[in-house]
Formats: C-alpha cells, structure tokens, sequence
DNA sequence: TTGTATGCGTTATCAT
DNA sequence: ATGATAACGCATACAA
C-alpha cells in the first residue's frame, strides 16, 4: 500500500530539512542548485508532489472554481463547459461543477462554495435576486462572484455578456430587410429570460422601424419540447394573419419551434414561417435545419471571465459583440 | 470585512472549548444538548461552518470525485453531466470537471486528482491504456478510479455500461425483421471505439444471420461534422448495391451522417438508406429526424457508479440493460 | 460529557 | 541558503 510521501519523507531522504525540500517545489525560492537537484531525485524516487489540499489550507488559495448551472436543456452548455475547463485548466485552476437544482439551491450551493473556500464562483448562465445574498453578507467573506452569458442581476457582481442590444439590431434590420413585417418572439424562462434582454431589445428594433406588435410566446423552459409546445397552441388556433417570423431566445427553442412548425404542421420555413435562433448551436446547421442565428464570442467570454479572476482585468461588466450567422431559415 | 469564522472563535463565543463546538457540528458525537444548543447559537451569531478544506486535511476525505471528459461534442454527455452531478451532490460529494485534452492528459489529470486528494475518480466516456498507469503505481495511493459508459481497459478498474451484445442484438433484430440485407457501420474515434464494442457485436449479429459483409466507414471523432464526413466520400464513389442501412456508433453521428445523405446527396432515408443510432439524444427523436436508436439507462448507470464510490457495491463491471427505440428512420 | 495534546502537510516568518 | 518555530482549521485519541 503505497502511501503519498511528505515533503518530510523526501528530506530525510535526500539528508535535507522538509523545509528545503519546499523550497525545491516552489518557483524561485532560495535554494543551492546542488539541494534542489537532491531533493528532486529523492521525491521522484519516492513519488512525491505536493499535497494540494494542504496547501490550500496554508495559502488560503484552493485554485478551485465553482461553476454553478441550473440548466442542462441547451446543448450550447457543453461548449461552453470544454472552453471553461479547458482556459481554467490552462492557467492552474480546476472547475467544480455545481448543478443548481430543486435539491440543490442557489443558497445551498453559496454555502458549500464558501465551505470549500474556492477561489471564485462562476453563474454560469445562472441568476438570482439580490434578497438570498443580502443575507449570506455577500461581498464580505465568500469568494468572488461572476456571471458568465447572462446580465447579472446583483449589485457589485460583474457579468460577461454577448452584447444583445449589437445583436437584435443586426438581426432585426436583416429580418425587416428580408421583408418580414409580422414578427413573434418566443421566450424561455421567465426568470432568466429577463437577464438576456433578447426581447427587450427586439421589441425596440421593430418598433423604431414603426412595428409596434410583437406576438409573444412563453416556452416553459428552455428545450427542444419546450420550444415545440410554446409554438403549438398559437398554430392550431390562428391560420389567418400568423406572423411570418418567429425569434426564439436561443437556438434549441427555435429547433423545437421550428419541428412543430414544419413537422407537425407541415408549414414551409422560411415561406410561411421564417425563424432566427441565437447561440449558433451546431445541429442548427446543419442542412435539416439550417437555422440562422447570432453566435456568442464564447471564447473571448471565457477568456474575459478568467482574468477577471486572475485579477488581470477589472471586475466590471463586460460586453461582447458576437456574429450575425445567416442561413436558410429566413 | 468579514472573514470566515473559526471553531475556536465560536468556543470563545460560546464560553466552551473549540472540540466542543467541533463536537456540535459533528455527526453522532458526544455532547450535552445544553452545550449544542449553546455552540449552535453562537456559531448562528457568527455566520460560522466548519471549513471543509481543513477538515477533508485531517480526515483524508475531501467528499470531491474528480469526472474526466475528453469529448465534448456528443450533447448526450450533458445529461449525463446533470444527472452525475445531481446524484453526486445528493449523496454529499461534488464533481471536480476536469476536461482531458492535448494540453491536459489523463497523466497530468491523474496526477491532479491525487494531489488534490479526490475521493474517487470517474472516467467519463474516457479509457487509455495500461502502459500509462503502471508508471503511476495506480492501486496503491491513488484514489480508486471507475469508467463510466465505456469499457474498462484497464485491469482492476470497473465499468458500468450499457449492455452492447443485448443493444446490438435488438437492433440487428429489428434490422433483420424490416428486411434489410446490406448494414454499414460506421465508428467514431478508434482509441475510443474499441471500448464500445458496438461494432464487434453489429457484425456477430449480422454473421449469425449470414451476412457476414458489413461496410465499414471510420469518422475522426464523435460529432455530427464527422458524421457527415464519414458517409460522404462514400455517397459519390458508390451508386449501385450501396448499404441499405447504416448503423452509427452514437446519435451525433448518426445526425451527421443523416444530413449528408438527405440534404446533400437527396438520398431519403429509410427508403435509400436506413439508419440507426446510439443514446437516444434528444433531438434525434424531432420529427426532422425521427433516428431509431438505443436509449442507455442513465439513471441507472450514474447510479451504479455512486454506489461504488461509497462502497455499497463491490467495484465489479456491470453491465445494465438498455432500450430500443424505434422511429422513422428504420 | 468535556478538555488537552497531537497530528494532517503545507506555507510564512524569523533566526542563523 | 538553510533550519527552526508557528500557523492554517479541524479531527483523533486520550485523560479527566
């Protein structure tokens, strides 16, 4: 039963302090290239590197992040997630995944973060209002808070966003350049569907063009079947002025709108129906569906969110423009 | 600025000695319930909790299983993401994310794991090879490890998996039965391919029945891109006595490859060319697609996997019994 | 039941 | 440059 060595075990050894067998460990510390070089030989002979965990308790500094989720419906998480893990691992740190559930509240998942003194928590797309926090004493002793893909709705926590106003713009000039003057919009939950500002944002577009009328339709949450049902009860009860262009508040909820649309209805996209999702989700390419969306600038926002923990740039509220992805939809 | 209280602070509080508030927070200790009420009080007062960090140094037991992913691209790996990450907060343990990837591989991320103490470690649709291990003495320090929803390649590490020789019969089956004569197959990335054995059993299946030819196309990696790569060279070099049915290691290859046949080549499927899947992803049951495919019982297999962890189940292999499911697209 | 001493494996600080 | 002392916050074993 091999046990992991000590910084103890490999001083005596190598005939040093433990002491110095630290220093060996530790970039630019004071030591003798002829200790560093016993000291290395003695810990690689019995195995030894040092005890993370033990660290941490001695620095105050896990090199741990907790990355909070409360949906995994949207496929577009998993990108996110690999460019995450892969930039955190990148720079030293390690993500702890955090699934913010009925079982598991935001609260829950506060504390435990704190308990496990990580460095940083990530609201990964994730959001809840100021009144939880007041209680915890936020911004005294727990860990420091991002939001990452959505605004944030609490005072002093910065978010990195996709800039939405840049984008609805974009996409409602293209969709009125196309022709389209019945427009819908279909959100998600109504929670986190406020923190996007996608609807916001495509109400004030259409209606400087002078469309005041948006028809509005509220998925459950955001899913492929959610997407189907939100669509649904509108299609079979109205045949007659429909609207001829349905944004949804990302893509996974388009695909679901737009199988309803065309699958079970048998409507034609874009002819009868044209449809513009967000998040350029990779099956929304494909030519099945061919779905014209707005892309994130995921890796530039995760990029932005680690030196915010790096304390490389100021814990402010970013934006980001992302990209007008235009296929066949509409 | 608040910081992080500590036992002893709240023993000083309190009017008691620190091992009795320790005790206060400790299940089944001995203790008056005068001095817990007592303890609890002023650690309520203080917004205190045991630090988790310096507790998990002094039991050996940090409640963190460290989960490697060295594949992205298939969404069906989100769900399994939520439901391991759910079941594993339910039971007092939190996933470690560790993303394995050419800047991070499994020898680094193993040797992360160790330093930072895990309880466990789960390789999440990831294997590799036996060579790299006996370097590391694995078995002897490091934390147990356990593969999820592959085989395991190596000795003495159990998997729990979807059953492939039942899946492949099923599907074989039902192939056979609706009267297709000429299958293909069609792998994603061989490192991993191997450990699915799905292939191994599609040909068993179909050589029992006499046929014994099975076309065989290779994709890079498992995502829908390669998907459509993996059929297309084949769909223009081949017109006549084609494959009347492809079987495709997993769902989003089986997407892919459906597009290319469809929206590329106008071929209809399942009339030209039928195809199967693997996961039950959810958008391969949207009317676009309608792809058969065979569900794995997640639930079950996260389940499996937490039992062993807390060794309720001895760490054998199980295998767990899937279900077919049939649409359009055969 | 409660208090004391000691250990977990590091790091920080000081002395040599 | 190296060794020694203290500290990180809690748990274990033992004594009272």
């Amino acid at each position: 039963m091999r046990k992991r060595a000590t910084a103890k075990q490999v001083a005596n050894a190598a005939g040093v302090s433990k002491w110095t067998v630290i220093r060996a460990f530790t970039e630019g510390a004071s030591i003798t290239d002829e200790s560093k070089r016993k000291v290395l030989e003695a810990a690689a002979a019995l195995n030894y590197t040092p005890n993370l965990l033990a660290r941490s308790l001695a620095t105050k500094s896990t090199g741990q992040i907790a990355v909070f989720v409360d949906d995994f419906a949207n496929p577009q998480k998993l990108p996110f997630l690999e460019t995450l893990t892969e930039q955190l691992q990148a720079v030293g740190r390690v993500a702890m995944l955090i699934n913010i559930n009925h079982h598991f509240d935001h609260v829950h998942a506060l504390l435990h973060a704190d308990q496990r003194q990580v460095d940083a928590i990530i609201l990964f797309g994730t959001a809840f209002r100021d009144e939880t926090l007041t209680d915890r004493q936020l911004g005294n002793g727990t860990p420091p808070m991002f939001v990452l893909a959505r605004d944030s709705q609490i005072e002093g926590v910065p978010a990195v966003v996709c800039d939405a106003e840049l984008a609805l713009r974009e996409i409602v000039d293209h969709l009125h350049d196309k022709g389209y003057r019945r427009p819908g919009f279909m959100s998600g939950a109504p929670a986190l569907s406020t923190a996007l500002r996608r609807r916001e944002y495509f109400s004030k577009f259409w209606s400087e063009k002078g469309i005041s009328h948006i028809a509005h339709f509220a998925a459950e949450k955001y899913s492929f079947e959610a997407g189907a049902l939100g669509i649904r009860n509108y299609l079979s009860s109205t045949s007659k002025d429909r609207i001829d262009v349905l944004m949804c508040e990302n893509d996974i909820l388009a695909l679901g709108a737009m199988d309803e649309i065309r699958g079970k209805f048998g409507l034609s996209v874009p002819d009868d129906i044209a449809i513009v999702g967000f998040d350029n989700y990779e099956l929304g390419g494909s030519s099945a569906y061919g779905l014209t969306t707005y892309e994130q600038p995921l890796r530039e926002m995760v990029g932005v969110i680690i030196r915010m923990i790096k304390n490389e740039h100021d814990p402010e509220t970013v934006t980001l423009p992302g990209r007008l992805v235009l296929r066949s939809s509409t």
